[in-house]
RNA sequence: GCGGUCAUCGUCUAUCGGUAAGACAUCGGUUUGUGGUACCGAGAAGCUGGGUUCAACUCCCAGUGACCGCCCCA
């Protein structure tokens, strides 16, 4: 659309002077890294809709959904204070009431929050929750990367056996690969509890502070912010340096390192090709043990990851409720979606009606709505083009649409009380009586169907 | 947050310092109440704001957005 050039205006004036007041033109585009989703998008969308929806049923998830704003410190204190996200990506804002809020930046912690609040350790362990919708991270926006993005989220809560670390790893593959995307890499890691990671980190700190002048200028201020971000740096270098560094899988404490073995056994178990990654570590502080991340096994281009998340077994705790371990992953839905065009997955392919419902003359026209909806509340899907007024243009919308038959309503007809029903492979009509029209159709349809059957 | 590329009908793509062209799509028509093709016609664009110039869509600056790399992440 084009944009309207900005107008002054004057205003009357009540008083003597004269105000101009200058109007801002609109701007016919979302904000920065938002963007609709459009009806020709759609397809994808609800195909990733029915299968998030279908799995999620299948094993045993209950869907929740939280408000998209949340009281900014659940997310500072869940996620980490000085994680990238809460850093410098999170939508906060003061409401006129004065409170400390901020858009989801991720499900998770609105999640432990109500499952918390709502004293949902009193349901039968472990406690799946589902939930899908958009979490927003004020990030420099890229291809598969927004503002606003959509998140399809798997929790489980109340149970520590690595089984549920890989059935939920299990979910999130398939839920990819259900999806269509058929090549993936799935990287695993632990990174430990606590008191693990703490020694790891120390051993690691030290190690990285005897090969700091080999490390670039970020990784040198990642030593005291957050070594084990060092790990996953693309400069050369830095790679050099990390890897021969000491890696968590080996520091880890018995218990986690049983959990670990453990996990794999299960991984293998389900045939599940994995990569044991040690560089990955993850964005948020909540993690320990296992963490996973999926990602596009496309050879060339970038690998994106596609999803990702792990076990968090302190952050009901921390947050005030009983001690619950717990996992959960979550995908990108946009990034999905790219993907499966990539590699052109197919989307969800919704009817399509194989009736139209032409109409000639006022008469037939004020008929013809009723008939519309007579035939809906039949289960009969009707296209229509109520506005057109010759046949010959409704005609050719039928045509169009693909449609099996059209009827036809005229002047002649409304008034004897009949319609014509049009075959549009054959062009052959026949005038039938109105009041047997439903019955008719539905079994012309169900004919034609057994038809259309033999010729795939 | 830093660096780079780009911006013309709904979409794709031309052109030009002097009234912006085409294709696809949309809508209408080609004599009566019947589809396709073909043919004819219509509507539809210079992102925004400034500057240079007799004249800017074109040159310059700024803003905005998209894309790419970094940071980070889904």
């Amino acid at each position: 659309m084009p944009q309207k050039k900005s107008t002054t205006v004057k205003i009357a004036p009540k008083k003597v002077k004269t105000e101009k007041i200058k109007i801002e033109p609109l701007k016919l585009q979302p904000p920065r890294g938002m963007k609709d989703i459009l009806p020709v998008d759609q397809p994808f969308w609800e195909q990733v809709r029915r299968v998030s929806e279908r799995l999620a049923r299948d094993y045993g998830y209950l869907r929740m959904d939280t408000p998209l704003v949340e009281y900014a410190n659940l997310f500072t204190r869940s996620i980490g204070e000085s994680t990238d996200i809460v850093e410098k990506e999170m939508y906060t804002f003061t409401t006129r009431g004065g409170d400390k809020v901020a858009l989801r930046p991720e499900l998770t912690a609105g999640n432990c929050r109500s499952y918390i609040q709502n004293g949902m350790q009193v349901m039968a362990k472990p406690v799946k929750i589902f939930s899908t919708g958009p979490v927003y991270r004020y990030d420099r926006p890229q291809a598969g990367r927004y503002r606003e993005h959509h998140q399809v989220n798997f929790d489980a809560f109340g149970e520590q056996d690595p089984i549920l670390d890989a059935q939920m790893i299990q979910v999130a593959s398939r839920l990819i690969q259900a999806l269509g995307i058929k090549s993936i890499q799935l990287q695993v890691n632990s990174i430990g509890c606590p008191v693990c990671r703490k020694s790891y980190k120390e051993l690691l700190v030290s190690y990285l502070e005897s090969k700091k002048t080999k490390l670039c200028q970020d990784c040198k201020r990642r030593i005291v912010t957050n070594p084990l971000r060092v790990l996953d740096c693309k400069e050369d270098k830095c790679f050099q340096v990390s890897a021969s560094s000491p890696q968590s899988v080996d520091h880890l404490c018995d218990e986690c390192r049983l959990h670990f073995k453990t996990l794999l056994e299960y991984l293998d178990e389900l045939d599940l090709l994995y990569v044991i990654n040690p560089r990955l570590v993850r964005g948020l502080d909540y993690y320990t043990k296992t963490v996973f991340e999926i990602w596009s096994g496309s050879e060339e281009g970038r690998k994106l990851s596609l999803g990702g998340g792990g076990r968090y077994d302190n952050l009901i705790k921390q947050m005030g409720g009983e001690d619950t371990p717990a996992i959960g992953f979550a995908i990108g839905v946009e990034r999905i979606i790219e993907e499966m065009r990539r590699v052109q997955a197919k989307p969800y392919k919704p009817p399509k009606p194989k009736v139209f419902l032409a109409q000639l003359g006022n008469l037939a026209k004020k008929k013809s709505l009723k008939m519309f909806s007579e035939l809906e509340k039949n289960g009969i899907l009707v296209a229509e083009s109520f506005g057109r007024g010759s046949l010959k243009s409704q005609l050719k919308v039928a045509n169009r649409l693909g449609v099996e038959i059209t009827l036809i309503l005229g002047q002649k007809e409304t008034l004897d009380g009949t319609v014509i029903v049009k075959n549009m492979v054959t062009g052959a009509q026949e005038t039938i009586n109105a009041e047997k029209l439903v019955e008719l159709i539905k079994k012309k349809l169900k004919s034609d169907t057994v038809v259309v059957y033999h010729n795939n």
